[in-house]
DNA sequence: CTTTGATTATTATAGTACGAACAATTGAAT
DNA sequence: ATTCAATTGTTCGTACTATAATAATCAAAG
């Protein structure tokens, strides 16, 4: 054998397979979603509707997005009314990020379409491989 | 019950779970990688070393990649020095990418690390689970 | 041989993502 | 009260991702 190491096989590879999942998945949410809203920017928005008003780094770190993302997203966000910002009295560093009318609406309505996303992304997946699935995710996560 | 359908537990979404995985895998790429090879990048490379010369819109689509990002992603493998580009003499349209030398080297020395790197990310993972990750993903690509 | 339709590559625009650097502010320890 | 370390938010640079529009080329059908 004078080539031992030489394959690689790139189709069974995590990365590669993470990559084309999350492919699939955008493809499906921009497919459904309601006003342009990307997947980031619902998972923002979920956050801001659990959490209630809380400052832009905190609203980050619990998103799993960067400060510098996060920044980004919130602007989008107060672009398209969804979002509202405000200085924090109590310390001056912060910014108060919280929904806005339109932001529960959107939320509200958004829940079901975005179970339906989950639904469709799955499809292709028995009942118990989807359960695997979220499960060895959450591990990995 | 006045709050039917209030809850929508974004933790468990597939959307959310591979966009946090994504995250994970890529931050231990970037912890072993080599020449600050991206994930992207090698993909791209290990497909042209599988290929041979081909053309960059057929390379694209093997690697799954857009034509805009394969673009920019052969760009900049022709700045490190890893790909090189040529017109096709047989059609003018095509530009064809095939692995300058030190291309080859780094697919190499990339391929062992790529292991490391995939051995990492899941190594949260019983074998059983890595195995079934592998195979649900493949499903859904 | 010319029209038509497809393919190829490029560009622009927009969004996600992260590291690094920065200034302002805060809280705590001296 | 002042110094010091940590936090917060912003900006910059780089990279990945996709859509849409464009121009050049090709192949095939008439």
């Amino acid at each position: 054998m004078t080539e031992s190491i030489e394959s690689y096989a790139l189709d069974e590879q995590v990365g590669y397979l993470l990559r084309l999942a999350n492919q699939r998945h955008a493809s499906i949410f921009q497919l459904h979603t309601l006003d342009g809203l990307t997947p980031t920017q619902f998972a923002a928005l979920i956050r801001i509707a659990d959490l209630g008003k809380c400052s832009q780094n905190r609203l980050g770190r619990l998103a799993a997005m960067d400060v510098a993302t996060i920044k980004g997203v919130v602007d989008r966000l107060r672009k398209k009314g969804f979002a509202v910002v405000e200085p924090d009295p109590g310390d001056k560093r912060r910014t108060l990020i919280s929904l806005s009318p339109e932001g529960e609406t959107m939320v509200a309505r958004m829940k079901d379409v975005g179970q339906q996303i989950t639904n469709a992304t799955l499809k292709p997946l028995t009942a118990a491989e989807q359960r695997n699935l979220i499960r060895i995710l959450r591990k990995i996560s």
